[in-house]
DNA sequence: GTAGGGTTATTT
DNA sequence: AAATAACCCTAC
């Protein structure tokens, strides 16, 4: 892992994903210059997004198991057989076998929605370690408890910096993650509520346009933002608040069960991005030339 | 202009 | 020391 010189932000990654997956992968310079990527990808040029494109796609392509794909030079009478030909074509062209929700190992929710940021703090509360715990160590928890697929893998990484970035969760050196404060001796759900200067109000159109339905979200989390920001304010004058804690328990309920549905709907975005056709994209017939 | 290979630099 | 990610160069 590592953020050697200009790293890639977010913004950057997903205007890229999005440009592929609207125009497709190789048409690299009408990404650059789609008016609605330059801004993102102003500093970045065409062999750029190329380059970005490759190593995400290398990323992805070698989850689950790491096997030694440097140097692929046949030095022998082994030559490279055919089912390596998949790995090394089009990242696009992906087949993306993982569908089977029947055989999950948690019947208590009807459909198991993979709610990351809850299996996080989850996985933190059962380490807690007081020097903090670093994010592989929190996917092995995470992958112990209940079987991942290959989004996880890429959805940790984000949603461990989001939760930070949030103030949901602490970092401490360059790796280490834990819970921000677990001072009282019974403590259900850490309801911290800090201001939240991730932007969502004043951006919507992105995601609307994207994730269409799933924009539903935003004004719930607004709400859920409000709400735990004014029960941390009762909390703060240590008085009777038991009440609203309770009401927060319950925001942070629902503020999870947002968060699964941004997930959820993340992972679909994903795999148009990958060059899945979904069928749930209703303006996802653009045009062709 | 794109695809691929190789090199450098940073992180673990 | 190894792995990864950005960067640079070359070929088609």
């Amino acid at each position: 892992m590592g953020a050697p010189k200009q790293k890639w932000t977010q913004e950057e990654e997903d205007a890229l994903r999005r440009g592929v997956q609207k125009h497709g992968a190789g048409k690299w310079r009408t990404i650059q210059k789609d008016p609605e990527f330059s801004p993102v990808l102003s500093s970045r040029s065409n062999i750029d997004l190329k380059d970005k494109w490759r190593n995400l796609s290398f990323s992805a392509s070698g989850l689950g198991s790491r096997d030694k794909m440097r140097v692929p030079k046949i030095t022998g009478p082994s030559s490279t057989p055919a089912s390596t030909s998949q790995a090394l074509h089009l990242p696009v062209a992906k087949k993306v076998a993982e569908a089977s929700p029947d055989t999950e190992k948690k019947p208590q929710d009807v459909k198991t929605p993979p709610k990351y940021g809850a299996m996080i703090m989850e996985a933190l509360s059962e380490l807690n370690e007081p020097n903090g715990s670093e994010i592989n160590a929190i996917a092995g928890v995470i992958e112990q408890k209940h079987e991942v697929h290959s989004t996880f893998r890429r959805v940790i990484g984000s949603k461990l910096r989001r939760l930070a970035e949030s103030k949901k969760i602490e970092k401490v050196d360059n790796k280490l993650y834990r819970l921000p404060v677990s001072s009282a001796t019974r403590t259900p759900a850490p309801i911290i509520a800090s201001a939240p200067k991730q932007k969502d109000p004043p951006k919507p159109s992105k995601v609307a346009k994207n994730l269409g339905p799933f924009a539903t979200s935003s004004p719930a989390l607004e709400a859920a933002m409000a709400a735990a920001a004014k029960v941390a304010d009762a909390e703060a004058k240590a008085h009777d608040a038991h009440d609203q804690m309770m009401e927060a328990e319950r925001i942070l309920k629902m503020a999870e069960k947002t968060e699964s549905l941004l997930t959820v709907a993340a992972e679909i975005y994903d795999r148009c991005s990958r060059g899945e056709v979904t069928t749930l994209n209703p303006e996802g017939v653009q045009k062709s030339t």
